[in-house]
DNA sequence: GTAACTGCAAAGAATTTGCAGTCGC
DNA sequence: GCGACTGCAAATTCTTTGCAGTTAC
């Protein structure tokens, strides 16, 4: 059942990511598509090379500049968000549709949680107000450590160095 | 009287810096205290190329890559801060020795603003405990457009592509 | 039909590193 | 004196780009 709601979500994705495509002029080429489903089905925060890796696993014959060249694209668009946690490369996840989440990178084995708080959307948009500004954009990450832990170290998402 | 403080507290800054390296173990060379006096002297948020200039400016034959070297230990040892604000390069500041700052980005004209925020600081640490984590470190960037502007445009520290 | 897109390989930009010589402690 | 540090140039890593052929609309 779980399964099925996610497929049906990443259906659903993958549509908006065309719709989005066609509404800006862009054609929607096989290599896209694929790019755009792999995002969809992705819940985690890939970074350019694992994005190629899955879509090589759909059609072998994709090319890394294309990759890249997408997910540029869908960047600009709007349709996928571009994350930095600290390592050297980009990572990136199908924008929220609602709301705004931020990420809480665990330190001692690299989890990424995703949160959204009410509260901190306004103070942001606060601050900027007081400084004069619209708010336009933000980025935030919290890095953290477990509390009162002595755990595993695995590392799914890999390391950030920034503390 | 403006000139004075300034001097005043770069040089405190610069002994604050030398103290640190030698309480690591690391030693006070005459590169390290140029590049400490250029981060101490700097009120903005310079990239790597711009504390190169500003170190060449007092010993040209300092190297590029010691100016890396450096700002990757100061970085490490807590001395300064590294921040990226959505242009490809790092750019660093001397650390806060108290509180804690974030940046509003003006999209307008690529001007960095300073804020704190106690609410905001408090609204973090509740966030990662009620994910089950001690908060060790964070990142926050705003991003936004001047209110009812239709100003200059010039760009003191360069333009920013992340939103 | 044609402008946009792709793959490939080469170019670019930012950063790191190997090595031989130098210097702080 | 010795290990840490520096300068230099070459190497790495991530990302972009020029070009010739292909494809969506």
């Amino acid at each position: 059942m779980v399964k099925v709601t996610l497929d049906k979500e990443a259906a659903r994705a993958v549509s908006r990511i065309e719709n989005a495509c066609l509404d800006k002029g862009m054609k929607m080429t096989d290599q896209r598509r694929i790019i755009a489903r792999v995002l969809s089905e992705s819940t985690d925060h890939p970074d350019v090379e694992e994005v190629y890796g899955r879509a090589s696993n759909i059609d072998p014959h994709i090319s890394i500049a294309t990759v890249y060249r997408t997910l540029r694209l869908f960047d600009i668009a709007n349709i996928i968000d571009r994350h930095d946690f600290g390592d050297g490369r980009s990572r990136y996840e199908v924008a929220d549709e609602v709301g705004h989440h931020h990420h809480l990178i665990d330190m001692k084995n690299g989890h990424v949680l995703e949160f959204e708080n009410a509260e901190l959307e306004n103070i942001k948009k606060r601050i900027a107000h007081e400084l004069g500004y619209e708010l336009v954009g933000d980025r935030l990450e919290l890095y953290g450590v477990p509390i009162g832990a002595s755990g595993d170290d695995s590392d799914p998402e890999k390391k950030s160095r920034t503390p």
